[in-house]
DNA sequence: CAACCTGTTCGCCA
DNA sequence: ATGGCGAACAGGTT
C-alpha cells in the first residue's frame, strides 16, 4: 500500500505521542521485519527515553528519541502504523509497540516485506542522510533526471520510475499515474525520451508528488475523479481524459496500466 | 483453489 | 563494473 503521501500519512499517526515517554517497548524479535537490526539494543535504549520528532523522505521513516536512538521504518507492502489508547497487546501482526502511558504506537505488517532499523548516535544515522535528491527540493532538477534517465537507458520507463535512487516515493500506482499525465507510454525505453518529454515527466513527478501528499498525505481523502489512480483498478477502467478503456500489462515486473491513446512511445 | 498484490533484494546474465 | 531482469520473500484478498 505505501507509496509517498501514504508513508507520509502513517507518520502522521504516532504525532500525538510526541513528546511523551515509553515506558515498554514490546516486539517479535524473530520475525523479517527485523532482519539486520539488534532489537535488543532497540529494547534497551528506546524503554524510558522520549519520542522527540520524526521524519519522512521518500518511503522511509525516521522516529528519534531522547539519548541519541533513531529508529528507521520502512513499510514494504503491508506496513500500517497507528495507535491505541491505554495499554495495548500486541495482535499477531503487531510487530513493533511502543507503550507510553496514554497510547500505544503500532507497527503493523502482515507480509513482512518491511523493515525496521535501529541506530544510536549524535546526528542521523548515514543511511538517511544519503537518500537521493527528494522529488520537491532543488536537486531534483532537469540535470539529474536526465543523467538519470540515460544511467538506465535500456530499460521501459515505468520501471525507471519505480527505482528508487532516482524518483524516491513513486510506488506503482504513482508511476501510472506520472506516465499517463504526461502523455508518455510505459514501455518507452527511458534513454528514448526527448527533452519536452523529459521535463512533462519531471513537471508531473512534481505535480503528483506534491498533490497527492496534500491530499493522501493528511487524511487519506481521495484525489480527485480526474486521477487515473480510480481507473487503474478496476476491470473496464478507462483513460479519465476521453474515456477510452485502458491496457494492461507487465512492465517492469509490475502491474501496469495506460492509455495506447495519448501515452506515445 | 489459484492468481494476484501500492516493495525491495538477490543472483544470473549481457 | 554496470545495468536489466526474473525470482524470492509471506500472508491476505479476490
Amino acid at each position: 500500500m505505501p507509496e509517498l503521501a501514504e508513508v507520509e500519512y502513517y507518520r502522521r499517526q504516532w504525532d500525538c505521542g510526541v513528546g511523551a515517554k515509553v515506558v515498554a517497548v514490546r516486539l517479535h524479535a524473530e520475525k523479517r521485519v527485523f532482519r539486520g537490526a539488534s532489537t535488543s539494543e532497540l529494547r534497551r535504549r528506546v524503554t524510558g527515553s522520549r519520542f522527540v520528532e520524526s521524519r519522512a523522505r521518500g518511503k522511509q521513516m525516521l522516529f528519534r528519541f531522547s539519548g541519541g536512538g533513531w529508529l528507521g521504518i520502512h513499510l514494504g507492502m503491508s506496513g500500517t502504523l497507528r495507535v491505541e489508547p491505554g495499554p495495548f497487546h500486541p495482535g499477531k501482526h503487531d510487530h513493533l509497540v511502543l507503550q507510553q502511558a496514554k497510547r500505544a504506537l503500532v507497527f503493523r505488517d502482515p507480509r513482512m516485506f518491511g523493515r525496521v532499523k535501529f541506530d544510536h548516535g549524535k546526528v542521523a544515522p548515514d543511511w538517511w542522510s544519503e537518500g537521493a535528491p527528494e522529488i520537491g527540493s532543488e536537486m531534483f532538477n532537469a540535470t539529474f533526471v536526465s543523467d538519470f534517465l540515460r544511467r538506465h537507458g535500456r530499460a521501459p520507463i515505468k520501471a525507471v520510475l519505480l527505482l528508487q535512487n532516482g524518483f524516491p516515493g513513486v510506488g506503482n500506482w504513482m508511476a501510472d499515474e506520472i506516465l499517463w499525465r504526461a502523455r508518455i507510454a510505459p514501455a518507452a525505453w527511458a534513454g528514448s525520451l526527448t527533452l519536452p518529454q523529459q521535463a512533462a515527466l519531471r513537471r508531473a513527478t512534481r505535480f503528483v508528488s506534491r498533490e497527492a501528499m496534500r491530499i493522501i498525505g493528511n487524511d487519506f481523502s481521495e484525489p480527485p475523479r480526474s486521477w487515473l489512480i480510480h481507473q487503474r483498478w478496476k476491470s473496464g477502467g478507462v483513460c479519465p481524459r476521453h474515456g477510452r478503456q485502458l491496457e494492461r500489462g507487465t512492465i517492469g515486473g509490475r502491474t501496469t496500466a495506460w492509455c495506447a491513446r495519448c501515452q506515445r512511445m
